[in-house]
DNA sequence: CAGTGAGGTTCGGTATTGCCGAACACGCCT
DNA sequence: AGGCGTGTTCGGCAATACCGAACCTCACTG
């Protein structure tokens, strides 16, 4: 791949940076992260304020994401395939279970949400398209991860969220290849105390594993006394093989 | 204010473009649209691609946005000062009135959604955070043009959604004097066939309004034979006020 | 209340940067 | 085969956008 447009790509840093945590940087700040010369990042930020994809705090002078981005990403959301694809049966999946359901895909080692569908009957949670999952303590990253075609290498050390989490790269393995055997994954209590996720791939046209769907909620509901019921796998499993044989067409 | 980077606005055109319809584009049609040479645009391309704003279609060759944009724009939602203070408030609205509740920011000459809480025991809906409403046919976007600081002229012609639609000037601004004096505002059947909505301002510390929250549902529930009722009005403003006392704080 | 340091902002010279346009390679349809 | 439509590459030119030092304002402090 040949040259890449300097500028572009610091702003796009610098758009990073900013999303990675909730506070306001300044210009000082990002330049001491990024090492370039504050006057060089205040060319690039007032170009992004004009453009709407970063605001100015008025009182502080310092720099956050702007609303524009908020608009673009939806925006995305209309051009994902996968999703527009998906978004029925997602809701029917989460009909049948009776849990919230969740559509996701592979995006520089974390797992993105790309879809949420909440639990029916229950109105207090909030909607977590856009955020990230942890791929080695979430049932969809492991289906994720089973069958990367680039075999991503995971990001260690792995870090613990529970006292069930897979922390060991080794344990990790064998479970992706338990994952890719039966040909749908688990987690309990690996993420959130309380709670347990069962996910399965979608593939497209060419069999290549490009998201995957699952479900999401109570350990007493979806496996008590520790035992994962049978049928709300099943219905997991159909709604993927429902979108894979969609996206065939 | 000063000067701004070439490249980096570019790119901003090119997302811009991009988000602005479901369809893929290709490296010609946005020389076209944007006149420049397409040996410049696809080393913009190039770039955006690397940094997973944009994505290119493998067996088209063409370009639509990327993964990083969605979870861009989540975090913004993070960020946004007025979101995170007001989103309990939208909860306890959606819970009071049983209608789905709604914040929404003026930007760019439409109402763009930052919050959306669904109706109550009522699952299928899709969520509209990010989506943009018209500003003239809005309960949302006549309270924001009502207070709107700068005063921007509304994009004419006001596109008609239905038959009640306000589509001359003179009436919308009549209607927005009516806003203004009464404190809150309402839409009747002028955006969808059947629903109605209502909102009111949120206004920040120093007075100025930065935002609307409001609720949206079916006609016969919020206005039966065509009269609001004015609990469901006492909800909203109820909501408003209190969002107002918090960011006063 | 000066003094200090940190913040964001401005500015102009320099040479680096990334523009441009023509040429290329491929695929499709005529 | 031919023509047109893609997306892509390349090298030379000069416009471009970097950089660093200087500026201004604020807030905190000795």
């Amino acid at each position: 791949m040949g040259e890449t447009i300097q500028s572009v790509e610091r702003a796009a840093a610098i758009l990073r940076l900013l999303a990675s945590g909730p506070r306001q940087l300044g210009v000082a700040e990002l330049a001491r992260a990024l090492g370039l010369p504050k006057g060089t990042l205040h060319g690039i930020l007032r170009t992004l304020v004009r453009v709407g994809f970063v605001e100015q705090d008025q009182a502080t002078g310092k720099y956050r994401l702007g609303a524009t981005l908020l608009h673009l990403g939806s925006s995305y959301l209309d051009v994902n395939e996968l999703r527009t694809r998906a978004i029925n049966w997602a809701d029917a999946l989460a009909g049948r279970s009776r849990e919230s359901a969740w559509i996701g895909t592979l995006h520089e080692g974390h797992v993105l949400v790309i879809h949420h569908v909440f639990r029916p009957d229950d109105s207090m949670q909030t909607l977590q398209v856009g955020t990230y999952l942890p791929t080695h303590a979430s049932a969809l990253g492991k289906v994720l991860l089973a069958w990367d075609p680039y075999g991503e290498a995971v990001a260690t050390p792995l870090q613990p969220h529970t006292k069930k989490t897979i922390v060991d790269p080794g344990q990790l393995e064998t479970e992706l290849e338990l994952v890719r055997t039966r040909g749908w994954a688990a987690e309990m209590e690996e993420l959130t105390e309380g709670e347990v996720a069962i996910a399965a791939p979608i593939k497209d046209s060419r069999g290549i594993v490009v998201g995957a769907i699952g479900i999401r909620g109570a350990v007493e509901r979806l496996a008590p006394e520790g035992h994962l019921h049978m049928e709300f796998v099943s219905y997991v499993r159909d709604a993927a093989r429902a979108i894979t044989r969609d996206l065939a067409r």
